[in-house]
DNA sequence: ATGAGGGCATAAGCTGCAGTTATGAGCAGC
DNA sequence: GCTGCTCATAACTGCAGCTTATGCCCTCAT
């Protein structure tokens, strides 16, 4: 995979192969290998270099969302790992560290390539404890309230959305849906404690009915995207199922569906060094 | 990675192997030297089955997203394997190819697992021609007009949207950009000729004006991303990038930047069949 | 023209890893 | 206590993928 996209922006096997620190002969037999698989040829080889054909190009596009996804598992693994003498130290609630925060690392990563970051996910409560016990750095929390002792600045909303799989009647809605509406009909939920619940639940005045109540939000986008129902989700968790109609996004009117997602300090101690510049991608 | 999810699955090492088909030795090592490489437990063993800890699920969900994009991946390089012999031909224009059918395909495999399925990436003329002539069952083409002798149905719109890096002036607007100042802003922007080129000329009246010129989406988001500008884009290439805000959408006033998606077929000749069947997935 | 240099392919050999089989141990339930 | 599930450990094995070594082709500069 990434090969191909160093075959791509190099225009030479092997000059690809050594940028991945392989010899040309192994660039070329798995290149090679690759097509025969596919049965189709995937890069032009002349003797002044390679280039992509129509369908190596295709193939290496669908192959660079691999690669990337790929490196935001590497960046939170080696989060994951480094847990002490790292420079950066962060604490994050599960929804930020899940979906935002292997990007972050990448991006700094990017910036900064020897700094090392350890991770410890946990809920907001967890976090706060881990600032003020110097167990971290930075911290980053979902929710309404802040815990004691930390400044915080606000570096994005996460809005909760209505989708529904592209079948069902309310896929089609012009008009928002008001929040009686959706409060009367069964929904696909997390069970009751997870945050996005509770969020839903105090928009809605605790009313919240479910269809079904699953465990995980993997689980309940599976649902959703089944077309068992209806259900309300992060638009972090939707964002890909979105851009592909596998979901909808159904427009709802006086309903407050958002939270603030916030990075956290202990009080006094704004951020320096690596970690105000993961705060500085954070907003951009 | 599929491991990871089996294991969060079935809640046992040796179901997950059998379901991977190896022997639950190999997976038990996996996870093992996972595990050490990680420095972090990631499943809690009992005599009595496997959960995954904390950590794990959290590497699980991260490992989710490499073996989605592997999967669509594989439904894509499938395709183009499958030139022959396959039940349902499909031509495609690249803008779908690249960003929609690997998505559809994995969703018709699940509905129809034995349906061997090929595709042709090329223009929208050469899809009109593969339809005409046999080599295709059902084509799917972006852009303004249907070539000659087919029928068409819309399956969704692809708006260009005008993007920036968070930390560019427009990402903070609230009022829209008109056209005139959108046409008199240099743009990151694909070479002349390209479609969402042509798509962005015909809304501005040939005006746009390119800051940087780039041979690739993948280039264009890159410079997007880093600051170099401004940049018009398909929300199929940015749907991620706005979901983690590297990039950050600006809202724009009376332009008309949006383009149908299409599916065709020879005029008369409904799809039926796997066609059919893929035809209800683009629109749900 | 000719030789140097860069690009790719082929062949042969080696190595390590990931898998296999075989076995044992812990715990639950009948 | 037996059966059946779980997982761990150990020793063996095979093959995938690498390296080194070489040759051919083309281009460009001398």
């Amino acid at each position: 995979m990434e090969l191909l996209l160093a075959v791509a922006r190099l225009g030479s096997l092997g000059g690809a192969a050594r940028e991945l620190g392989i010899t040309q002969p192994a660039a070329s037999s798995r290149v090679r290998s690759m097509e025969r698989q596919l049965g189709v040829a995937l890069v032009d080889r002349s003797p002044r270099g390679s280039r992509l054909t129509d369908a190596g190009a295709l193939v290496t596009d669908w192959a660079r969302r691999i690669v990337e996804a790929a490196e935001a598992f590497d960046a939170g693994a080696q989060a994951l790992r480094d847990r002490r003498d790292s420079r950066l130290r962060v604490a994050a609630s599960m929804t930020i560290a899940e979906y935002l925060l292997p990007g972050w690392l990448v991006a700094l990563r990017s910036q900064l390539p020897d700094t090392a970051v350890s991770l410890l996910a946990g809920n907001s409560a967890s976090v706060g404890e881990r600032l003020l016990s110097g167990e971290a750095d930075l911290g980053f929390v979902e929710g309404v309230s802040v815990p004691a002792g930390l400044d915080s600045a606000v570096i994005a909303r996460d809005r909760l959305i209505v989708v529904t799989a592209p079948g069902h009647p309310w896929a089609r809605r012009r008009r928002p849906l008001a929040a009686a509406e959706l409060a009367a009909t069964p929904l696909i939920l997390r069970e009751k404690g997870s945050g996005t619940r509770q969020v839903l639940d105090a928009a809605l005045g605790g009313l919240a009915r479910p269809l079904i109540e699953l465990s995980s939000t993997t689980a309940v986008k599976a649902a959703a995207v089944s077309g068992a129902g209806p259900s309300v989700l992060s638009e972090l968790a939707v964002g890909e199922e979105l851009a592909t109609r596998r979901l909808v996004s159904v427009p709802v009117a006086d309903v407050a569906l958002a939270r603030d997602l916030r990075a956290v300090w202990p009080t006094g101690h704004r951020p320096t060094g690596p970690a105000r510049q993961l705060l500085s991608l954070t907003r951009g």
